[in-house]
DNA sequence: AGCACGCCGACT
DNA sequence: GTCGGCGTGCTC
């Protein structure tokens, strides 16, 4: 007899990822991936054998697991090995990681039904009344709507006796969508095609492959081309995107070219569209464009994974568990798959360019197609009595809204004025909870906000520290320059967008003559009718601090080159001879990198390190800092060979009541797993204390 | 974590 | 002898 490791769907058992189940004979044909209908003590839960052993001397008495659940596609041997994968290196729970990419949109109903015996016995009346009920077989939920309450210690009572018998039944229940919006809207009538010579392409396919093709446009035709090539060798594609934005447009762009349905898998599918792709994927030839999650679909017969814009953070998942690299497991997927990867982009990660180049670990093609574009720079500097705008950026704008074409800035703060200060004493109006100044909003409801904890206030009467009356409201955020703008140019419609706005609102974006927006605005830059674009402070990118800024801030600058239809852009800047400023003035990657790497390797950051990051968070500052400092000096007693810096405040230091310290590990020798961190971890704490440690391994940025 | 089961006090 | 509330300990 074999036993199986089952890894239960949504019961989580405390510090446990696995249940046991013996493997009935009759189910000897049943596989590692299978999805099936296992007992837990009188209920029935849904579940996925993980693994399958030889039973082994005494096993306990397990129980048989109960039936092989039909309905979903089993996961595969890749698939199981990428999640076990995921889990180890980042060091999320198995259990965890492994729900994270079970379908939703099935789940088990277990009917209890009871039915009164012929038999007479004696009874209370409470008892007789429910055994009447019975008379015919009723489930629980009938039986309490007939006759109300029914305690389960009358049931049982009646059980015992032998009067009532019980019985239960599974239903499995699978979601079905109403709409299809998960399906592409038009199909094509036949294949598409465009002049491109995939040899170059096709036979460095032994490692994943980094395109580097400054143009969106060609980057996608080319795609295209591989799409067509292993569709017709009867493969599955799976297409990657930082964005659900990027992802549709790239639909809109295939909608045109492929004469078979396509799908797209992404977060804003319902529970029951989103279980239909994952059937598809697991079940027929298919071809589907998704963001992150996409990688973990059960796809039968994959061909080719095609990961668009590389560079993107968006990849970067680490806001909750499972945290991990979506660049980084999508090359897994294809090792463990044993098929090519492409990554993408227009503006090649720091990261990847220097696998690629240095380390021989990817294959390199690059398609030079310089895209010039005429960049501005407005040295802030000399800039003197600055209402909102320089004269330049204000003649701009005008000559764009009086032909017609959208004026698009970008400004990396939210909010009215991005803090208040009191006149008399200077001082600056801070989150009680966190160590960071309140913003005013001025469209909500006029209340001082919070960004860390979404604490929120009225705005300030009086000073808390010398009873003055008079504040400025300093910073330009993005409503208060909206408001400029609304003034200044009457005639014209302006919209601001600063989280990400819902799909249907577009046509709001399509009748705007100005578009102000954080970040979160960029995959809505390739506007047919876009005129200029202005960086509002390019400053507030460049000089956060921390050591991945300028390469984000320069792969950003020139994502939007590859798509932005307007004529210029214009950069405002206190630090125009910064070296991200030269490299996108000058059109030159080279420039860039060459910069950007030699400050990395002086200082041993990523590439030439793994870089692991230790949060320390408590309620009290001092038990924190002294809890940082016993895991630095184990660590440095235990690694002589790395560089670990901190604890360091961890800005904004005070989240939610909870300080915060940050810990860096400069791995140079790349020897650090996420399972040895945890360990020292965990011996390293002291008991009882309330201090929390979370780990993030193998980071590309220090402030997430 | 969730949930059945046993224990116990109140009540018949 | 029953009923219902509550705490505890187990789940393959």
């Amino acid at each position: 007899m074999k036993i199986a490791k089952v890894i239960l769907f949504e019961t989580y058992i405390p510090g446990r990822d696995f249940l046991y189940y013996s493997i009935p004979d009759e189910f000897s044909y049943i596989e590692i991936g299978s999805p099936v209908i296992v007992p837990l003590k009188k209920s029935k839960k849904i579940g996925y054998i993980w693994d399958i052993l030889e039973a082994t001397s005494i096993e306990y008495n397990l129980q048989p697991i109960h039936t092989q659940l039909t309905e979903i596609p089993p996961l595969g041997t890749p698939l199981i090995k990428l999640v076990n994968w995921v889990s180890d290196y980042y060091g999320n729970s198995l259990y965890r990681t492994a729900n994270y990419i079970f379908p939703t949109g099935i789940e088990l109903e277990i009917k209890r039904y009871l039915t009164a015996k012929d038999v007479a016995v004696d009874m209370t009346k409470k008892q007789e009344k429910v055994f009447i009920s019975l008379f015919e077989e009723k489930t629980l939920e009938e039986l309490k709507k007939e006759i109300g309450k029914v305690s389960e210690s009358v049931i049982r009572e009646l059980i015992k006796k032998g009067a009532i018998e019980e019985r239960y039944e599974i239903i499995v229940k699978e979601k079905t969508p109403r709409k299809t919006v998960f399906q592409s809207e038009k199909i094509s009538d036949s294949w598409g095609s465009f002049e491109i010579d995939l040899e170059n392409i096709l036979k460095v396919f032994n490692k994943p492959l980094l395109l580097f093709v400054e143009s969106q446009e060609k980057r996608w035709r080319i795609y295209f081309e591989l799409l067509k090539y292993f569709y017709q060798k009867g493969k599955s594609i799976l297409f990657l995107f930082p964005t659900i934005k990027t992802l549709l447009k790239f639909g809109e762009f295939l909608s045109g070219l492929v004469p078979v349905p396509f799908y797209f898998y992404h977060g804003l599918l319902t529970e029951a569209q989103a279980y239909k792709v994952y059937k598809i994927a697991g079940t027929e030839r298919t071809i589907i464009l998704s963001t992150t999650k996409g990688l973990f679909l059960p796809f039968n017969n994959l061909g080719i994974i095609i990961v668009e814009q590389e560079e993107n953070e968006f990849y970067d998942m680490r806001e909750k568990e499972p945290k991990y690299d979506g660049v980084k497991v999508a090359i897994k997927r294809a090792e463990f798959e044993g098929i090519p990867i492409i990554l993408g982009s227009s503006s090649p990660s720091i990261g990847d360019f220097h696998q690629a180049i240095s380390k021989k670990m990817f294959n390199f093609v690059r398609i030079p197609d310089l895209i010039r574009k005429k960049i501005t720079i407005i040295d802030l500097r000399k800039i003197k009595n600055e209402d909102f705008f320089d004269s330049y950026s204000l003649k701009r704008i005008n000559d764009m809204v009086r032909i017609k074409k959208k004026v698009l800035i970008l400004l990396n703060r939210l909010g009215f004025s991005t803090y208040i200060q009191c006149v008399d004493c200077g001082y600056i109006f801070m989150c009680p909870h966190c160590r960071s100044p309140l913003v005013f909003h001025q469209d909500e409801d006029k209340v001082l906000k919070c960004h860390y904890c979404g604490f929120t206030s009225l705005p300030p009467t009086i000073c808390p520290v010398c009873q003055g009356y008079n504040f400025i409201f300093g910073g330009i955020g993005t409503e208060k320059l909206e408001r400029y703008l609304v003034k200044t140019f009457k005639k014209f419609k302006v919209l601001r967008i600063d989280s990400e706005i819902e799909l249907q609102d577009e046509s709001l974006i399509k009748e705007a003559d100005i578009i102000v927006g954080t970040k979160m605005i960029e995959p809505w830059l390739d506007l047919e009718d876009a005129g200029i674009l202005i960086v509002y402070n390019l400053d507030n990118f460049i000089h956060i601090p921390d050591f991945s800024m300028p390469e984000k801030t320069f792969n950003m600058l020139n994502r939007i080159k590859s798509f932005f239809k307007g004529e210029e852009i214009i950069l405002r800047t206190y630090s125009p001879s910064h070296y991200v400023v030269k490299a996108i003035k000058s059109n030159s990657y080279g420039t860039f990198l060459n910069y950007e790497l030699k400050l990395r390797k002086s200082l041993f950051y990523p590439p030439f390190s793994l870089l692991h990051q230790i949060i320390v968070e408590g309620s009290d500052e001092e038990e924190v800092v002294d809890e940082g400092k016993k895991m630095v000096a184990i660590l440095e007693e235990k690694y002589t060979d790395l560089e670990v810096l901190g604890p360091a405040p961890f800005y904004p230091y005070l989240v939610k009541d909870k300080f915060r310290y940050q810990i860096l590990i400069k791995d140079k020798e790349g020897i650090i797993e996420s399972r040895i961190l945890k360990n020292i971890c965990e011996d390293s704490k002291t008991p009882f204390s309330n201090v929390k440690f979370i780990i993030n391994v193998d980071v590309k940025e220090t402030n997430l």
